[in-house]
RNA sequence: GGGGGUGUAGCUCAGUUGGUUAGAGCGCUAGCCUGUCACGCUAGAGGCCGAGGGUUCGAGUCCCUUCACCCUCGCCA
């Protein structure tokens, strides 16, 4: 070991010892007579003080130290003279004193200093990621990231969950998302997919009969990036045999309960509540609602039933709804420009038709330009509905349900963060339960598969399955951090009538369904064991514990909006050779581009 | 594929109704300084104003096209 100590580590009980410190050099200040290095590692920061009596040579050397050169000092442990410590440094009561100066290696001058206060653009900190990864909070980040790992794997072996690898190369099955391909040499015009989930292999595991898997497992999607979603990421996956839903919700409850407090600090009351997807659809408009505040959606669909507005009523008559919100006191911060705006929004983003508002006026009236299509009385019973106080702004939407959910979940999501409605330091979890078993597509007027196609209807719901598909509710549940996704899963199907009878619905015909899944069918037809169990967006919960609102930060090595690689410049075009060996011909206006 | 935002020195940004020589702070280079810790002081270097085209006597500024990055809808658990 060229060190002895992190950077980190001294204290005055080392005053006197003999040290080796390694690191970078954060920041140097030459004083003429004295110079001071700040040297920094991944621990903290150590001041060393290159003064007369550490000899005309390794001040020359010192003299010639630079922004990010990598050094090692061998030296003593010495208080720090008296009016001189530095106590917003862990280590600022000491300093070390050289005997020796080595420069392991010199570094070029940083386009931006890991020390720096204010953030560079994030492409640079992408391109020079390396740097970007020095930074302090970036290290915390990671840090924090090994932590949640760390208490994940460590909660699941202690109850007995054994850690298997499943593969990489897999086979493309069309449901969910896009998949990433790879391309076989060994059989041209043959492609594995990358894994979108380890679905298939952990029920395949549960019928073999290891009761408890367990897994980090990296998955691949190639759809479009957001804030909060990379086409990489990684879930804790996990899969449990004899179990319905509650034990695997009470669990996690568990593992919650566990990392709020040994990351966070926190004490989490168990169990954590659940919601049905249908009441959350009702009260928030979303399957993954911010319960940090209020301002729960508002149904006027009846007493919309009852004005001569024309939007209202024959929404309201023709089998839509008619739903909206109060934004507390909020009267006077939106002009009649900025609820145009976020008209616009509502109408750019959601395809809602419009946004009709009510500024509450001293007792209790409303004020707005459509008030004349309501009674009085009317307007009263509104008024009554929303609890509307003076100051308050009323916003509602008319439309198609799933358009008055969209429109007004962003809407209470933005209010939320534009009126600082909530701390944002609380962590509040909850679950997400029943979900429905199919959601009608839009396009094909099929039913698709809200979850897959293996998640199991609620016992007392089979029957539903042949009258009402609709009405069917799954055995799913979600774990909600703060508004966010963290989690999902099923129990799933393992009596193969019912798969059947699933597919079918989907529009899965048996030559299909052998086809694509065959290999399940046939494991499910050798003694299948009643399973579940979910996966952890990994990813989601760092940012959710660090407070971070964007998932690149969580991830060493994240891909931009367009999916590459700022730093490797990933995707790049292969050789000739490359594609020739796997039977690959490129189109010839769809080459790749010089980036 | 649609909507929005950003792009000016190595970095973070300012730049007036279009006006001739494009600025600041930090960083960088050199010098001075024995107690600094975002050290200080002095001097200096550094610009294809993302790229291409257009309007104009004149464009960082106006118009068109395009590229990169970010947010978002669609898409995706």
């Amino acid at each position: 070991m060229i060190r002895s100590h992190t950077c980190g580590e001294l204290r005055a009980e080392n005053i006197g010892q003999e040290v080796t410190l390694c690191g970078w050099v954060d920041s140097y200040r030459d004083h003429g007579g004295g110079l001071f290095i700040d040297l920094r590692d991944r621990y903290g920061k150590t001041q060393i003080v290159f003064g007369p009596e550490s000899g005309p040579e390794n001040q020359e050397s010192a003299r010639t130290l630079r922004s990010e050169f990598v050094v090692a000092v061998a030296g003593k442990v010495a208080h720090r003279p008296e009016g001189t410590t530095n106590p917003r440094l862990a280590t600022g009561e000491i300093e070390v004193h050289p005997q020796r100066l080595m420069i392991l290696n010199k570094s070029l001058t940083p386009p931006f200093q890991p020390g720096a206060k204010e953030l560079p653009n994030e492409d640079l900190r992408l391109k020079y990621r390396y740097l970007d990864l020095r930074r302090p909070e970036q290290q915390a980040t990671m840090l924090l990231r090994h932590r949640i790992i760390r208490g994940m794997r460590a909660f699941f072996d202690e109850h007995d969950f054994v850690d298997v690898e499943t593969p990489m190369l897999g086979r493309s099955t069309p449901e969910g998302a896009r998949d990433y391909l790879v391309p076989s040499r060994i059989h041209h015009g043959s492609f594995y997919a990358l894994p979108q989930s380890p679905q298939l292999y952990k029920q395949i595991l549960m019928i073999a009969g290891y009761d408890r898997y367990v897994q980090v497992a990296r998955c691949f999607r190639d759809e479009d990036l957001r804030a909060d979603r990379q086409p990489e990421f990684t879930q804790l996956d996990m899969e449990m045999s004899f179990v319905d839903s509650d034990d695997i919700i009470g669990l996690i409850d568990g593992l919650v309960a566990r990392l709020a407090k040994e990351v966070l600090g926190q004490e989490v009351k168990l169990p954590l509540p659940r919601m049905t997807y249908d009441e959350a659809m009702e009260r928030f408009g979303h399957d993954a609602p911010d319960l940090r505040f209020g301002m729960e959606l508002v149904d006027i669909t009846d007493l919309a039933k009852e004005t001569d507005f024309r939007v209202f009523r024959a929404t309201a008559d023709g089998g839509g709804r008619v739903r909206g919100i109060n934004v507390k006191g909020a009267a006077a911060n939106y002009s009649r420009k900025g609820i145009d705006e976020l008209t616009n929004y509502v109408m750019q983003d959601f395809a809602a038709k419009g946004l009709a508002w009510f500024k509450v006026e001293e007792g209790r009236t409303l004020a707005s330009p459509i008030a004349k299509n309501f009674s009085p009385a009317l307007l009263g019973k509104i008024a009554e509905r929303t609890a509307a106080q003076p100051g308050d702004l009323l916003l509602f939407v008319a439309d198609q349900f799933e358009v008055t959910c969209k429109a007004l979940y962003a809407l209470r999501k933005r209010f939320g963060e534009e009126l600082k409605l909530y701390d944002p330091n609380t962590k509040n979890f909850s679950w997400i339960v029943e979900f429905p078993m199919f959601a009608r597509d839009e396009e094909s007027h099929c039913w698709a598969a809200m979850h897959h196609p293996f998640t199991a209807p609620r016992p007392q719901d089979l029957p539903l399955l042949a009258s009402d598909p609709g009405k069917c509710r799954a055995q799913a549940y979600d774990l909600v951090i703060n508004g966010s996704e963290a989690g999902g899963g099923t129990i799933r199907i393992h009596d193969p009538q019912v798969q059947q009878q699933v597919f079918g619905l989907l529009g899965i015909d048996p030559a299909q369904a052998r086809e694509r899944f065959g290999f399940l069918l046939d494991a499910l037809a050798y003694g299948a064991p009643p399973h579940g169990g979910i996966a952890l967006g990994i990813d989601r919960w760092v940012m959710l514990f660090g407070g971070l609102d964007n998932i690149r930060d969580c991830i060493a090595f994240p891909k931009t909006q367009k999916a590459t690689d700022l730093m490797t410049e990933a995707p790049g075009p292969v050789d000739p050779q490359q594609l020739r060996e796997l039977g690959i011909q490129i189109r010839a206006s769809e080459a790749p581009s010089r980036r």
